[in-house]
RNA sequence: GGGCCGGUAGCUCAGUUGGUUAGAGCACACCCUUGAUAAGGGUGGGGUCGAAAGUUCGAGUCUUUCUCGGCCCA
């Protein structure tokens, strides 16, 4: 035998990867082969697993948050298609809703065109062809990571079937009587004329004018403070002609002073909080000296006059009990105006005032503010300083600067105006209570966002779902002209919905209303509303629309899987929008993942330099290593990425590269499936069935991990197997009798039968998350079947199971691992290099002795010969020499004699 | 400002109900190999567990405060 009868791995599997134009290629054949439609044939009639695609807003360039949601959605389906599932993934996106309409506005004013004098219809036209265009370039972006899914017939929140479907939904509501229309001070932006929905405001900081203004008591239990003054705070002195109350809190203590006030006040004697007493002291430029003190309490019935009372602000000021009021900045009393604050609304809608419109849409009083109507907020906080001065109610004033609401838009500060809204109450039909059960009833990955969740839902006001906007589907209410009342009639809603699903809700804007009563009611009777319903009830009723209208689906859906920021957004929504229509959740399971931040852990944005785009890492490492990422990274908390941490793992990648590039080396390319309950496995050397162990042990490792969706410990579980058991043990040993074992030997065909057996179990534990690379491997050795994807998981026999082989071969690890330290000294001493120059002397106990009694250290550890002797002296001691002898041309192995393999 | 979550080696992560000298892989260093070769093997260094205080015989683990970061809310 010489050189060119050993047995050297050969195969077409190149080490160098380079993904970036391999992975195109594999793309275009899932294609040309029709892999989702191939996917779903395959698993026709078995059980639904349904992850159902939370829809991203169909707008700019997917960044890696999207890309981290897609790829994790796309591995949790795989798994399940390889469990045996019909694993469903139709994608979706988001269309409606003030960011489009604002990129058209834009566009608009680029070419100098008016907004106003484009009809509506025309401009919704836009706004759905801006949608569609984003949602194609998403579709490219999102295969390109090697997700999986019904690209083809995708969902989306404006098609004609949702838009129907949405009407549907708001008719139960309002069929129900918990969809109710109310004033409510909502953020309102006076610029864009529009209330503005949480997502869409901006905490900046604003200069604000403050004020201390004196409200005289008119009456009260404590009898020595009637004629004098409650002092009030506050940033916002335009709210003051809006003011019907004050709040106090019961639990703190308050003092009734005396001021020097220099004739500012008609009378010199004032309420505060007494902890406060310095910082007012200090802000008026005032002495106070202190007459009493009394708890808040002792405040209840207090009853004052506004201000403004002497020119027409007559009505009583009642003071009112409330948490809220905290003694950190102002006088501990606030003030309250229902129309411009949630807690003012709140507090006084308990106590039975109502909020009115106080301030219209422009930022101007309206007829219910005397003296001040038509003055635009904006220009009213000096006027009222005047007054208040005038009229000897204004103690202090000055600036304040502070963190304050913005449009993410114009940048414009906010205010709260009440506004005629429309609700979905908490409360009336126990949404609350239903929501909170079914919480209860789902499954959270990870579990904190079940609490996350449950204290939103158990604090959360009723749900606004009207918006003054264009671009949406379009609010089904009629209101008596008369009566004032709205038309509840599940036909007239079932008709508007039909003529939604022919063409779309634009014709809401254009064509006549009696189409949409017909012949039951006369449109002259009805006012039409022009709201839209806000984007998250188009959202929330995505399980309406695509999981109960879909045959290939079901509702509910297996699992949600969003950023954690959904708790408050999609996982929300749903959650409401499902409890109110079906009484329960739309979804079994909720998995939450993290945000991606930079390696140091800081979030990333233009200005700190630290943004990372998908399309980079596509270009300089491949999609493979990014799903490594997202498969390694624990996604329960932030996810870090870097080009150093994207290095590792790429160093990681070649590694598993190299682990299958040995085994298909090994076979020549030359797989065929192994049916593992056939194996003799008594016929097997005992490393054999050592390894068999270790793949059953590693399986069930793996589904354990998996049934908690524990990616990050099943990969590391994965790659520990590659680069420990594989490379470092069991690949680095048989190289002998692969290489140098002639063709024929039992032995031999022992472990090429364990490589193929290692290969099939590797090649499909990792392809739901080395979608590209297990498919190009998968592509090499079978040409019978189309896709690595396509496959099942291996079903492991439990007669690879062997825990007593297992005991034994840990122990004998542990003295190969004594016997590397000894080679490692006579290395070191430069009495050998290589192991095969190294002949071994290795002392036992009876122990040990035992179990290393049938077993070839010189094997093991890769020397040219080992003699095992028993001395009770240690367990384990092993000396190293310097093998003598002649070496093998074949096997390297030094012997005096001539090898007993070659010759 | 409030609520929730988190900070363990350069990196990604383990560390059960508090109990020996805090682990793994990668990276790094040195050595070997040149028949997995832009590969492979061996050995080794590296952590005051974000900080401080407290409870305890004993704290990475429990409590409090602080700090840094993230999400949500104001």
């Amino acid at each position: 035998m010489n050189k060119s009868q050993i047995n050297l791995p050969k195969t077409a599997f190149s080490m160098k990867a380079n993904l970036p134009t391999k992975e195109p290629e594999i793309l275009k054949y899932w294609d040309e082969i029709g892999l989702y439609e191939e996917l779903r044939s395959s698993r026709k009639g078995q059980e639904k697993f349904i992850l159902h695609d939370g829809p991203p807003y169909a707008n700019g360039n997917i960044h890696m948050g999207t890309a981290l949601n897609k790829i994790l959605k796309d591995i949790i389906v795989k798994f399940h298609q390889m469990e045996g599932k019909d694993s469903v993934y139709v994608p979706g996106w988001d269309c409606h809703g003030l960011p489009i309409e604002w990129k058209i506005e834009e566009q608009y004013k680029k070419n100098k065109k008016n907004k106003n004098e484009i009809p509506i219809v025309e401009f919704r036209k836009e706004c759905r062809n801006f949608a569609e265009k984003w949602i194609e370039v998403h579709k490219g972006q999102f295969k390109r990571l090697g997700v999986i899914g019904d690209w083809q017939n995708y969902y989306s929140t404006m098609s004609y079937d949702a838009e129907a479907q949405i009407v549907r939904e708001l008719g139960k509501f309002l069929k129900e009587g918990s969809l109710y229309r109310g004033f409510k001070p909502v953020l309102w932006s006076t610029v864009e004329k529009t209330a503005l929905a949480d997502a869409e405001v901006e905490y900046q900081d604003h200069e604000s004018d403050t004020i201390y203004a004196a409200f005289p008591i008119k009456k009260s239990k404590i009898k020595e403070l009637v004629g004098s003054n409650i002092l009030i705070w506050t940033t916002t002195p335009w709210t003051i002609p809006a003011n019907k109350a004050l709040a106090f809190n019961q639990s703190l203590d308050y003092v009734f002073c005396e001021i020097d006030n220099k004739n500012k006040l008609q009378n010199e004697k004032i309420v505060i909080a007494k902890s406060l007493l310095q910082s007012v002291s200090k802000d008026t430029e005032c002495k106070i000296k202190i007459i009493s003190e009394f708890k808040g309490k002792k405040l209840e019935g207090t009853v004052c006059s506004h201000p403004f009372h002497k020119i027409g602000y007559e009505y009583d000021i009642p003071m009112l009990e409330a948490r809220f009021v905290t003694t950190e900045q102002g006088t501990g009393i606030v003030h309250c105006a229902p129309s411009h604050g949630p807690d003012d609304f709140n507090l006084c809608i308990n106590n039975g005032i109502k909020a009115v419109e106080t301030v219209d849409g422009d930022g101007k009083y309206t007829k219910h503010i005397p003296i001040f109507e038509g003055i635009h907020i904006f220009k009213a906080n000096n006027i009222v300083i005047e007054k208040l001065k005038e009229l000897k109610g204004l103690l202090a004033n000055g600036k304040l600067t502070h963190s304050y609401p913005h449009s993410w838009r114009s940048k414009a500060p906010l205010v709260h105006r009440a506004t005629p809204q429309w609700f979905i109450s908490m409360e009336s039909h126990k949404l609350r209570d239903k929501a909170l059960k079914a919480i209860d009833d789902t499954t959270f990955y990870p579990s904190k966002g079940k609490e996350r969740i449950k204290s939103m839902i158990e604090t959360r006001p009723d749900w606004c779902v009207s918006r003054q906007r264009v671009w949406g589907v379009p609010l089904p209410i009629f209101i008596n002209k008369e009566t004032k009342e709205v038309l509840v009639d599940d036909e007239v809603i079932e008709n508007i919905a039909d003529i939604y699903e022919k063409e779309g809700s634009d014709c809401w804007f254009s064509d006549n209303p009696q189409k949409f009563l017909g012949s039951k009611y006369k449109a002259e009777d009805y006012e039409k509303l022009s709201d839209i319903v806000e984007v998250w009830f188009d959202s929330g009723s995505t399980h309406s629309f695509v999981l109960e209208k879909r045959k290939d689906l079901k509702w509910p859906a297996s699992m949600y899987l969003e950023g954690s920021d959904q708790h408050r957004g999609w996982f929300h929504s749903s959650l409401l929008e499902s409890c109110g229509t079906r009484g329960r959740a739309p979804f079994d399971s909720i998995l939450s993942h993290g945000f991606v931040v930079d390696g140091k852990g800081l979030k990333m944005s233009k200005s700190l330099g630290n943004v990372i785009a998908p399309e980079d890492i596509l270009k300089k490492y491949g999609a493979d290593i990014l799903r490594i990422w997202v498969a390694s990274s624990n996604y329960a908390e932030d996810l870090r990425i870097d080009y150093s941490i994207l290095d590792q793992h790429s160093d990681s990648y070649r590694k598993i590269r190299n682990t299958f590039r040995y085994l298909l080396g090994n076979i020549n390319d030359n797989f065929e499936p192994i049916d593992l309950k056939q194996i003799n496995i008594k016929k097997l050397p005992e490393l054999e069935r050592f390894m068999l162990h270790k793949i059953y042990l590693l399986d069930q490792n793996f589904k354990e991990y998996f049934k908690d969706y524990d990616f990050h410990n099943l990969y590391k579980e994965l790659l520990n197997f590659c680069t420990v058991d594989l490379s470092a043990f069991y690949f680095d040993i048989r190289k002998d009798c692969l290489y140098c074992d002639s063709i024929n030997s039992e032995k031999r065909k022992s472990v090429i039968l364990i490589l193929k057996v290692i290969l099939e179990s590797l090649l499909k534990w990792f392809a739901p998350i080395l979608s590209f690379t297990t498919e190009e491997i998968f592509r090499l050795i079978n040409n019978k079947n189309k896709s690595i994807h396509l496959e099942k998981f291996l079903d492991f026999p439990d007669i690879m199971k062997d825990d007593k082989l297992n005991t034994k071969w840990s122990e004998l690890i542990k003295i190969r691992d004594i016997c590397n330290l000894s080679i490692e000294q006579k290395r070191t001493e430069k009495i050998i290099g290589s192991s095969l120059e190294a002949s071994l002397k290795i002392k036992l106990n009876a122990e040990y002795l035992e179990l290393a009694k049938d077993i070839d250290f010189s094997e093991l550890c890769i020397t040219s010969s080992a003699v095992i002797d028993k001395d009770d002296k240690s367990k384990i001691e092993v000396e190293t020499f310097k093998a003598e002898g002649n070496k093998c041309p074949v096997c390297w192995k030094i012997s005096p004699q001539p090898c007993e393999r070659h010759g």
